[in-house]
DNA sequence: GTATATTTGTTCGTATGTATT
DNA sequence: AAATACATACGAACAAATATA
């Protein structure tokens, strides 16, 4: 007899279902007693499966580097915490996760000047098919991939937005010198989605993995738009705050 | 040969991945023409793999009501449009989605008087071990489960709020009738998880779908904090819009 | 209208991966 | 560790509906 919850034929193998089952209440520290995961026999007993299958789940949360298991001992949950993001109306990338790690780099992955589509155009308040120049970069908190953004810019205001990232590695730096001293979080819109396969390569996520995806919209002092950006985080990484100031 | 990023032996089926792919193209619109899919034939030479198994991800997306297909014209998406929950400092669940569905309806799953732990009593400025009311609830748009929650109040203050939330139907009017007038949203943290198993039963997913997880305190006029909540979303039901008022 | 190409739908068989006993 | 049952993936063919020239 199974569990009515574990399904079968769902395209996603039992031990895979456990793994994020457990990975789950280990983060809301359900069924965890004093770091201590339960026996591989009493999960088997609750997940009414063979104790084969506890043992994959268990093999790939340790690969993820969520539990270690000692012989003899049991399987221990290791302390990993998540990165929080915050979200108002200074919302900066890296003063905001400045204190919580060592080191934050951004990589330019990719610039293109390209027509604004509709949406675009509507996000940054300028005639569809004007140029923006389009910024892909990758965002590394302590050497781990944490985000990638795509950001557009009005191509006649911000000209050298390009240049000026590449040589910074910082959006706000890069606007600095372009000319933009201070700039607020006018809208920020969020989703979850399954990775990609753009999104497991350059975010190092394994197949099925989740990303926060926000599409944002950052205006100048006088409220207008300069910048219109997606950014997919690794959701398992970070968790963004809403600052209601 | 294979494409170097669907992953064989993940725990996760080819044609799987191929559905999260797909899932997250058309949500952007990309490699879609005129609401229209690429033939099985070219999305099987794309992805490497026989057709059967583009077929066996395509057959899941029409399950889900993504796409449709007809024989000898194609595979077409069906509009859906995700509801956009705004959250800000005045955030409602039935005013904040009012308009955009017929029926908003809340059911009351569960109620139960607890010590609070340290998390709980720190968000409600209370003493640990202080007696709260713990309020689970489903709340359903359109007869479709949107979201459930589980919420705090301190038992002291609000003595009344369960059976009042089981005549109302909503957390704002059962705090109207306990003397609450009006109330503000102080923080919200938002995090993406895959769907546990009282998710998958609760708001009809399947496994390995996505719930966004929101932890937020609500405070009265006068700064005092007055309920603690936890509410998973489905999250290809939602888009979560943060409003920097 | 007819022939042809395109696209989805179906049925065999075979090999490999997953889960249980 | 080995045997069994079921799910997943591939390959080749053919049928049925539609589109196009």
């Amino acid at each position: 007899m199974i569990s009515k919850t574990l399904e079968r034929r769902s395209g996603i193998a039992i031990w895979r279902q456990i793994a994020d089952e457990l990975r789950n209440e280990i983060a809301t520290n359900v069924s965890v007693q004093n770091n201590r995961l339960p026996s591989e026999t009493t999960l088997a007993k609750r997940f009414e499966v063979n104790r084969h299958t506890v043992r994959a789940a268990l093999n790939a949360l340790a690969k993820e580097g969520i539990v270690e298991s000692r012989q003899g001992q049991g399987t221990f949950v290791r302390a990993r915490k998540r990165i929080s993001y915050p979200i108002g109306k200074r919302t900066r990338f890296s003063d905001g996760i400045g204190n919580q790690v060592q080191t934050t780099r951004g990589r330019l992955l990719n610039l293109s000047i390209d027509q604004a589509t509709p949406e675009i155009a509507s996000a940054l308040y300028i005639t569809p098919s004007s140029k923006v120049i389009c910024l892909k970069t990758l965002s590394d908190a302590d050497d781990m991939p944490l985000s990638r953004s795509t950001s557009w810019f009005c191509a006649k205001r911000f000209p050298d937005i390009g240049t000026a990232y590449q040589t910074t590695g910082s959006i706000t730096k890069a606007l600095t010198q372009c000319g933009i001293a201070d700039y607020l979080r006018q809208s920020t819109e969020i989703e979850a989605h399954h990775a990609t396969m753009a999104d497991t390569e350059y975010l190092q996520l394994s197949p099925g993995a989740i990303v926060l995806v926000t599409q944002a919209i950052n205006s100048d002092m006088e409220g207008n738009p300069i910048q219109f950006s997606t950014t997919r985080f690794a959701a398992d990484r970070v968790s963004l705050a809403i600052i209601n100031a």
